[in-house]
DNA sequence: GACAAGGAGTAAAACGATTAACGGTTAAAC
DNA sequence: GTTTAACCGTTAATCGTTTTACTCCTTGTC
């Protein structure tokens, strides 16, 4: 009639009752009588009602929609999240509005800002770099934000969840180095980004102290063509490595590219150890053996700390939450013969569990914030 | 500073003109006097003046969001048409607000509704089953649309961009006959969605045409690894087929699933051709051969006709993009020893597997494909 | 020099919801 | 029986824009 756009008036007007109590059924701010409400529901029902989102927004001032920016759609792993983070939002009455940086700043910055024009009530934020974007350090305090794996902890802006990423790297490196391997190689995408940076450090740190031997660390980039043309020349000009650890799916993916073109077996001629555990990673002749994140649980713990914020507790300091990865044992890692011990250390020293159990996202640890220098 | 938001009112206070000036000087609607401008632009960079989208929405009608709705988020290639889209919008000024039906009508129509509650711009969608989603063939019409992939073309009430389907079956189907293969499986995800339907019936015509010799067609779903299961209990009570067509990236991966499983090797004993050509595909020692769909042309062509609409020709009819898909040739593949033609169907019995039923040989039964749970 | 035409800016009325402030009714308390 | 309070609805103001209708001023034309 007057236009296709049916408005609360219109449902007022049909129900017999005045604009606010369709406000109220609607919101549940304040109590309406069952009958009414009954009444109201009908006439929106038979009008295909919707409230608008922009008035509501407009006046109330309050918006049930979050922002979440991450680096890459494609990567599942950050897919996963927002997928989780979508339906949880969702039955919270909450909308999401994704957008993704395509891991340079420049872009992330200009996504950031067209995310922040919608005045989110809060934001979910996997920094491309880690330093935080300097649209969010200036929205800090005003803005309830928690930040994702990217993050060096503790942070002290925002609230922030993170895997403990040194712990990760730890494991893959004791299961090579416990199954004879000695000539390791690290494959980061890039050094930069603090997460692959803690789980390279961590694992160069056990290899070097168990072996003697430190092991090389070489950056791959973040995509996956690329990285694995510069693998495939490193390995040109390098002996086959005992063992790559690769610090992110897409690194694992380059390194296995590269392996396949030299036709490099696995876990015969060498072994990997993956990131990120993949659906793809399994459905192989050789499953590939991968530090297990537990995505579902960041992405939880992310959401649910930003409620916590929303809930009003606006004002509580920043809190580190640390969940721990897994390591699931396949077949990529091969048993390699335990060479003579180097200078006295014995490789024979063995530890109680063969690889450390799977389980993993319930834990959870907390670290307080540190002062700010 | 009466509060941190600062409005249309204030800069315009600041500059010395009236609001509907601001405003002018923003959209661009009118022309504003080069002074002038260059005060109001001013004013607002002192200011941080941001326009609010919420008002501007609301008073004009007006958004520049468009909504893109998929069936999952997880899945590489309706990841990759999403970000493709994001760049897209954003360059041209628009926002995107993503929603995942997780493969489900339910999820889909509750998603839909929080989708058009923006009532935004414009809507690309992937529908999850290939019946238009309710909301939006209410819509239709009023609601500039685009439809993507699992739609039955011609689609009578949108526009929509697929890739040919039959065509593509065919393609998979006769590499395979070629080079030998004659107990072809088709793994389908749902023979519901029409394009699943389309690749899988295009291949089993062409087989059946060719061979004489009906494939099976087996239901996998649409989750990987409930997938696996159904693959590899099915493997337990039928012979090894010759090789397997997958109508998806994730019926791709059920199958290589189920096949490392029972240790069936890749092509030596059986061959697949895969869909969707991820970039895991090629990350292995037998690269798959898949047939590739254009995941960014795709995406670009349903951007491109949304925007067409949105520039005003919203009554034209509705078109039908057909793109074509090819064949990615990579090592998953093997040479058949090729069987005498059809016209003396005598032996088929010389091929690699080297335990065939004997049954098989003379009984071609000709039967129509049929779906198996 | 008068008049029309048009350009550039302004005031004020929307847009559709939320929410103070208010009022009328009914039940509970004294 | 009167006061209080609780309850439930309504009226109207308001959010920050855009846009219509109007004014004023410049310019061009005859």
């Amino acid at each position: 009639m007057g236009s296709d756009r049916v408005s609360i008036k219109d449902v007022s007007a049909l129900a017999g009752v005045s604009t606010a109590t369709v406000s109220n059924v609607f919101s549940g701010r304040k109590p309406v009588n069952a009958e009414l409400q009954e009444r109201v529901r009908q006439a929106a029902e038979h009008l295909g009602y919707q409230p608008d989102r922009a008035a509501s927004q407009l006046r109330s001032g309050r918006t049930r929609v979050v922002a979440v920016l991450v680096p890459d759609l494609t990567d599942t792993f950050f897919a996963t999240i927002v997928t989780r983070i979508e339906a949880l939002a969702s039955s919270a009455g909450y909308d999401v509005i994704v957008a993704s940086s395509c891991d340079d700043r420049a872009t992330e910055a200009s996504r950031l800002k067209a995310l922040l024009a919608w005045r989110p009530a809060g934001v979910i934020a996997v920094p491309c770099s880690n330093e935080v974007p300097e649209a969010l350090a200036a929205a800090s305090g005003r803005l309830p934000m928690v930040l994702v794996d990217r993050v060096c902890v503790p942070c002290p802006i925002a609230d922030s969840v993170t895997i403990d990423n040194r712990d990760a790297g730890e494991i893959a490196a004791r299961h090579l180095v416990e199954r004879g391997h000695r000539n390791i190689l690290l494959a980061a995408s890039r050094m930069a980004i603090a997460p692959v940076a803690a789980r390279m450090e961590a694992a160069a740190d056990h290899i070097l102290r168990e072996t003697g031997v430190a092991p090389t660390i070489l950056e791959l980039g973040t995509a996956t063509e690329a990285g694995a043309n510069i693998f495939t020349h490193w390995l040109e000009r390098h002996p086959v490595p005992d063992a790559v650890i690769a610090a992110t799916n897409v690194t694992t993916l380059a390194s296995l590219s590269a392996f396949a073109r030299a036709r490099i077996m696995i876990p015969d001629r060498t072994s990997i150890v993956a990131f990120d555990d993949d659906a793809w990673m399994s459905a192989r002749n050789t499953g590939l053996t991968a530090i297990r994140q537990p995505v579902e649980a960041i992405a939880e713990a992310a959401w649910q700390r930003l409620m916590y914020r929303l809930a009003g507790h606006a004002d509580a300091a920043p809190e580190a939450l640390v969940l721990s990865a897994g390591l699931v044992v396949r077949a990529s890692v091969g048993e390699r013969a335990v060479v003579p011990p180097p200078a006295g250390r014995t490789a024979a020293r063995s530890r109680s569990s063969p690889f450390s159990p799977p389980a993993l996202a319930g834990t959870a640890s907390r670290k307080g914030p540190k002062p700010i220098h």
